[in-house]
DNA sequence: CGCGGCTTTGATGTTCATCAAGTAAAGTGG
DNA sequence: CCACTTTACTTGATGAACATCAAAGCCGCG
């Protein structure tokens, strides 16, 4: 991890945090802002921690978990920029209900919570975009757990699938930023019925494998594995 | 559903929703609510409706859920008055996402979602009122989803018995304002499954039965069930 | 080089959904 | 108010889906 300087003017996520905002009242705002970055595997935010900052992602690709007491790790959520803003307990608790790491090259910008709370006092347009943000956020991760919780193991890996095909890379070949015990942490299931699912997929030649490189050869057959499965 | 008249005076969620409020914004904010109160089963609102009203639950008990392209219903929560405020989608979205029905007798209040808008806008400190129940709202809806994802048949009944308990009725016996099925749907197993699980704990000795009312007569294996099994 | 972590496959047993069948309760119309 | 239909509840038997256990290969790293 490490600092960066950055011009706010040119910050792809300038849309979402200084649409409404007048010009002075950018700088103040960044004035206290820190950039950092973080290698694969890096731990962004862990769980317990105080909440000090505001985080948002710049670049990158983050998992948000729990640890369970057994230290088993449930993942929450898979968040790239603009999916990712620590909204989740910022605003409503003292300290972070989950862990964040980054599971490729990510970098994220950290403005103090005070400055936040400060803005969405002063200035109700941001406010109402940070409620926006928050609302499209969760209603995407409940949305989720939901579909993972209803189908059976091959269309949840294929869900799995289908999520980093539309959602991420947009392209049939990838590399899986999850090792397969991730993938299980994530839709619930063990890692050897994941790697198993995944050699079905093989055999029936939806996808080809080669380690953690992935290409679909068959979109549309994944696909509805992934709706109905 | 009928009409009621309401004085938001006394009303038992001003703090919610007043508190930040000037006597002349209180006014203006309430000339358009309505109240409405729903019998057991009756339908509030339904997915993929137009949201015009802002709607939060005055008294009773609701359930949130959405509806398969097989019919069948998943049960995303559970909620009392202050745990339900029509929070979910209504920043982010024309339609609701979620189906609402009332369990027990119900009386809800509407407010014009501009007016919400517009004050939200205008004061800072309502607008961070709503980010803060929003933001535990949707964190109690994610964790407990998390925690029955990774329970087993009988940690998961234990859990809703002792969510009952714990949240709701605050007493050893109460009536389960769920069916059977509502409570498979709920946790994410069958009809069939539930009612043996319920046996067995009758079997078990860790609590009595008598149609829909239960009574805990184990509180501590219970807790330690909900909790580890 | 060896150790630990990730991956893979097979064998085994448990958990759970499904099917079937019956009883009880609750609503419906004559 | 009673036959009738429907819906909720209950139990058992069966098989499918899935976790667990075991063993071995692979790779990166100190």
């Amino acid at each position: 991890m490490d600092k960066l300087t950055c011009d706010c003017e040119q910050c792809d996520l300038k849309s979402l945090f200084y649409t409404h905002l007048e010009k002075e009242e950018v700088e103040a705002f960044c004035s206290g802002k820190i950039e950092r970055e973080y290698q694969k595997g890096e731990v962004i935010t862990k769980e317990g921690s105080l909440i000090k900052d505001f985080i948002y992602l710049k670049s990158g690709l983050v998992k948000l978990y729990q640890t369970d007491h057994q230290q088993k790790e449930q993942i929450i959520s898979i968040a790239k920029p603009f999916d990712y803003v620590s909204l989740l307990s910022v605003f409503s608790n003292k300290q972070f209900n989950y862990s964040v790491t980054a599971i490729e090259y990510s970098v994220t910008c950290c403005l103090d919570m005070g400055n936040i709370l400060d803005l969405v006092k002063s200035n109700g347009n941001y406010a109402l975009g940070i409620i926006e943000k928050m609302s499209k956020i969760t209603d995407k991760i409940i949305n989720s757990n939901l579909e993972i919780r209803k189908k059976h193991l091959r269309g949840r890996v294929a869900y799995v699938l289908m999520y980093f095909h539309d959602e991420i890379y947009k392209n049939k070949e990838f590399e899986l930023p999850l090792s397969r015990k991730e993938i299980g942490e994530f839709i619930g299931m063990t890692t050897e019925n994941v790697i198993r699912t995944l050699s079905e997929f093989r055999k029936d030649k939806i996808i080809s494998i080669n380690g953690k490189i992935i290409e679909i050869r068959d979109l549309d057959t994944l696909k509805s594995i992934a709706l109905y499965g």
